[in-house]
DNA sequence: CGAGAATATAGACAACATACTCACATTTTT
DNA sequence: AAAAATGTGAGTATGTTGTCTATATTCTCG
């Protein structure tokens, strides 16, 4: 009934309302990505990211009551990109390569920016407790699509669940091995890759 | 000339002689992999070890004169480990299917004690100075056997090098990713991620 | 065996880093 | 010009690394 606003209040201390203060949160998140890709979780510390960002270490704490909701925020935006990415690669009826083509494409897109970002969120960056809600989510849809492109291409029909999880996590894993040597656009491994999923699912189940 | 020893003196402050001493510091070196690899490297103090090694904080800086070669001496071993499991998993000659089974029991089993150590000190924790050689050396050595698998297998001569890259990374990825969710024992992964080393190996090159 | 040397352990402490607060200054809106 | 929103940065509480000295244990050798 009444106006009031029904977004969380442990995400934001307080909602910025002019352009200026709408700047100055987004300035935080993005040098905050930017701080928790190249220094890791260990590195990421409040102070180095109101630095990053240009603001004062005041400013940062009148928009995110901790460190942690702060870290939630970039991992929704994160997340939020990399999914739309994933999401409009996996669409459509195209053949096994070329959904494959597609796909690396959009994970070394995805992950060009900031080429640890992924992994640090992953890995290292602890989830609080109300975000296992949405991280969960992620890692449901995120799996989603693989599961739907497996369920496509592949001719045995069972396991599908296992060999989408494999799957993603083989692709994961090449794209965060680039990542960490700077490879993520070395056209051979792209190729490779190509290759590395159209021969599992296609081939998988005949060799057995 | 001298009877002294050779041993490098930036890694232990003091060579323990005495059994006891011995014990201490192989305690420390265990309670510091448990603690990286349940707390990661932003968890990793030298207190909690200490306390988790049930010595006093003392007794740690007697032989390791800083955090940084603690660590190293905890990467020296475990990654000694996993390189003679995988060793012996990748010698003699066997059919491609024989040699992808062994090769994942054995990275597997050398993940089982300490699910996330592998990927923490690899992703996480800081090389210092002097570890950076061995370090490569070690990567080096791992992917050799990468290698020269693809080599014995894989129909195409050309790209063996990314070949091996690309398989090494996505297998770890699998791995990691089962580390994580406690899956590392699920007979229906051990058995898809043979069939994606077997899919990729044997039929890369085919259907391009 | 037993005294003194060598070795090992303990934990208080100094120096520093980090998360987060608060009283106040500045800018924008009304 | 009053009020609301935004920005500031020194300051506080807490935790971490690594040192130092006192104490306990083990070894050596007459």
């Amino acid at each position: 009934m009444s106006t009031r606003i029904a977004k969380p209040r442990s995400r934001m201390r307080k909602q910025p309302r002019q352009a200026r203060s709408r700047a100055t949160v987004e300035a935080i998140i993005e040098a905050g990505a930017h701080v928790l890709s190249t220094l890791g979780w260990a590195g990421f510390t409040t102070n180095k990211v109101a630095d990053a960002a240009g603001v004062s270490i005041g400013s940062l704490y009148q928009y995110f009551p901790d460190k942690l909701s702060l870290v939630e925020a970039i991992r929704r935006r994160h997340f939020d990109q990399v999914l739309s990415v994933i999401a409009e690669s996996a669409e459509g009826d195209k053949p096994l390569k070329r959904f494959a083509q597609e796909l690396v494409r959009g994970m070394i897109d995805a992950h060009s920016i900031h080429p640890t970002l992924h992994q640090v969120l992953l890995d290292e960056a602890p989830g609080d407790r109300g975000s296992r809600a949405a991280h969960a989510s992620f890692q449901s849809r995120y799996l989603d699509h693989y599961t739907a492109a497996v369920a496509q291409y592949r001719r045995r029909r069972k396991d599908n669940e296992t060999v989408a999880r494999v799957l993603s996590s083989a692709v994961e894993g090449v794209i965060h091995n680039a990542a960490r040597r700077d490879m993520l656009d070395a056209p051979d491994l792209q190729k490779q890759l190509v290759e590395l999923i159209c021969a599992y699912v296609s081939g998988s189940g005949r060799s057995a």
